[in-house]
DNA sequence: ACGAGACTTCGTATGCCGTACGGAGAGAAT
DNA sequence: ATTCTCTCCGTACGGCATACGAAGTCTCGT
């Protein structure tokens, strides 16, 4: 298993001035060695590595800079905001491969948006094992905000419905590669594909599993099991639910343009 | 922030006899002082009462039972799979309020899907930060899934859109669970209403914030935060999508029908 | 020119965690 | 009665975040 990691604990003044880059240099006292960049570039880094935050300690973080443990604690409050930190850095990718707003049509465009996430998800799975609490404010955040509301400006939806429309696309996205990632997760943990796993847990099942009681999970999991060749396949799941998604919000933008 | 456990680590083959009761008893040594379900339902209990899986450990689970901590390792293997058989036991309530299959139509079955979930959610929301590798395969994960299935048998979906469908409206009750308890968890944990973090956090932003360069998003963001009462609403997050995830799979009925 | 004081760096220590190991003693099988 | 298997659990190891404070460095006011 994995479990995830809360944000928004520490000083909400403290880490907006640090996203934002806007932490006072002091006038006084020793030269820094680092900088702030530099200690979230190095964690992410690691993070990207090990495809895992709960590897991610500071000890690790400060060797990989040849600095002592606690010098992290010049640049950053808390392992907890530089997990923020981390988040707000990585959606740079994202915001730079949504590119400008304007040449798609709505649906191409939401389109657009779940692809970039599903790929900045697979580049850093990590981020998927953060829960934020509060709404992270870092610059690069709102930035992506900006532009995926931007893909479906001025369609007929509300103001509230665009939002609403955005938030799903992302729930969606999430979810599914959360489940991908997870998967890819326990085979490297393990050593043991699919294959393997279902080979040596399928005779255990058989002798537990009542396929009388369980009628219509029997003949639909088989039937999925046999198409997907897996128990599960993310990216079937992906598109699939994408389709029915765009189609719930053509039909609301349908009732919107009579 | 909260970050996610793994699970599927462990010996399948053991996990599954622990999981179905199946583990032989021993024929000699001393007598036993406890059970497995007993160990699984103390563990349950502490993570309901936390609302977090961080706070449970070992210690403190043998303590609640009276016992030496090593004393647990002769029910359960590992934390991990401890945290397995707590899922599969929760997932005993969802299936009694599922109840037998028929009498709904499909959508107020799917709905009725959701609302099951959405309710084990905020009961236990610790289930939502175990990341499963493998499709757990406990006696109450598959009787749920049948009866999930059992509601949309029939209605001129093939075998592998049906796992689809309700792998779909899993995915979207997961994903806006997880915002709304990890919402709840911050607010208890930094002790921080959402109103207090925005009136600490607003001005602070405006100094930073160019609403020249983040156009939509300012107003779209000021609309949603207007109609919401707060940054995002996990209740309408949750409606909205559902009606619209429904909407996708009427269309995809419809094209079956004709 | 120099001392005050602000600042960085980081060693040490505290209190958590999961669990490996092995000893003591219980009970069944022989 | 002996042997062997099993439970219970004390102890110990190596990990974690981070509080605290000492030592050394640099700026600024005088």
């Amino acid at each position: 298993m994995a479990e995830t990691e809360p944000t928004g604990g520490g000083d909400p003044a403290r880490t907006i001035a640090t996203l934002w880059g806007r932490r006072p240099m002091p006038r006084r006292g020793p030269k820094h060695t680092l900088t702030t960049p530099q200690v979230v570039a190095a964690a992410v880094e690691l993070a990207d590595g090990d495809q895992d935050l709960a590897t991610l300690s500071m000890r690790r973080v400060a060797e990989s800079l040849g600095v002592g443990t606690m010098s992290l604690y010049t640049y950053i409050a808390s392992r907890e905001e530089l997990v923020e930190v981390m988040l707000d850095h990585v959606y740079a990718e994202a915001v730079e491969r949504l590119g400008p707003a304007g040449g798609r049509d709505w649906a191409d465009g939401l389109r657009r948006v779940a692809e970039v996430s599903w790929e900045l998800y697979l580049r850093h799975p990590w981020v998927l094992q953060v829960f934020t609490g509060r709404p992270p404010l870092g610059p690069h955040a709102i930035a992506k905000y900006e532009r995926e509301l931007a893909v479906i400006d001025g369609i007929g939806l509300t103001d509230v419905e665009m939002d609403a429309v955005i938030t799903l696309v992302h729930t969606h996205v999430e979810g599914v590669a959360r489940r991908r990632i997870e998967a890819d997760r326990v085979v490297r943990r393990t050593g043991i594909s699919d294959e393997q796993w279902w080979e040596r847990v399928q005779p255990l099942v058989e002798e537990v599993f009542d396929a009388a009681r369980f009628p219509v999970a029997a003949r639909v999991g088989e039937a999925a099991g046999q198409a997907h060749q897996a128990a599960h396949n993310p990216e079937h799941a992906y598109a699939f639910g994408l389709d029915r998604l765009l189609e719930g919000v053509a039909a609301l933008i349908g009732t919107r343009a009579t």
